[in-house]
DNA sequence: GCATCAAGTTACCATCAGATACCAACCGGG
DNA sequence: CCCGGTTGGTATCTGATGGTAACTTGATGC
């Protein structure tokens, strides 16, 4: 009756709780990107994944998509075509995930212009305190 | 009217594009924890946060609280107490952004055991493909 | 004088991400 | 026939990154 329909306590800030893992994996930008992709574009191909998500390497691409087809995310179907097709898309379970994650790609897009006045100000702020502190390194003390 | 309350074309899938260090910064482990954390418990200490979130280590602690604060989402208050106290608490924009990073933790606190499942059956097909390469495999259809 | 707590920093090392190159099958052109 | 181009990767090398643990600073207490 309780095998598994219950959430057991599972808690992410615990440090052995494999919510931990899963969270390190799913809070991943490659991932936010290609689970976006997949659940707006639909099933897509390898390098057409690699062509819209510019900057991504191979490497990555599919580093990223493996684990997300084994963590149940999405599907591989290979095509015994011409040149052999691959084709990912979104699982049911999947999709609730990136309910969750385009949003926070969203947010990034939409406040990404904050966060850069900020960081200048910031670093302004710690170039200011740094000259007028001193004009040179005073700590140039040996490598113990 | 629309000096920058328009956002001017960012797209996270563009290489260059800053929101693409924005979403690197904000899809992380220890910045959904952090700022979940600091919005649902409200301002805290250094050493606090440290024993709250079980596994992190000082190191990224601290690098994570100066790159939030740097970004402006979270804000540090040093105490010239006995032993200095630094108290960290979330800023407007880092609510914001929290509103949308916690729903990250509680799908992957809902979700992990759904994620398991799938990654052993994986990985037995995996392991069942690798030491048994005869007779009745499903998955040895490629004939490679 | 020594240990202690707070809030870090630093050194060191293992792992990881990114760039590049290569692979295998197939096809079209010269 | 060989060259280059397509698909979907893997292999390699290197610089960046994350984790561990030790050290720092500054006052307090024994």
């Amino acid at each position: 009756m309780d095998r598994d329909s219950m959430a057991k306590d599972w808690d992410a800030y615990a440090a052995t709780c494999p919510t931990r893992q899963a969270l390190d994996r799913i809070a991943d930008k490659w991932t936010v990107l290609i689970l976006g992709l997949l659940v707006e574009t639909g099933p897509m191909r390898f390098n057409q994944l690699r062509r819209e998500i510019a900057g991504i390497s191979q490497k990555m691409l599919s580093q990223t998509l493996k684990s997300l087809e084994r963590d149940g995310l999405v599907t591989r179907k290979v095509f015994a075509t011409v040149p052999v097709t691959v084709e990912y898309a979104v699982t049911p379970l999947g999709a609730t995930l990136a309910q969750t994650l385009v949003p926070l790609r969203v947010w990034a897009e939409t406040h990404v212009e904050r966060m850069l006045q900020a960081r200048a100000a910031y670093d302004a702020a710690h170039d200011e305190a740094h000259e007028r502190a001193d004009g040179n390194a005073p700590a140039r003390l040996d490598a113990a």
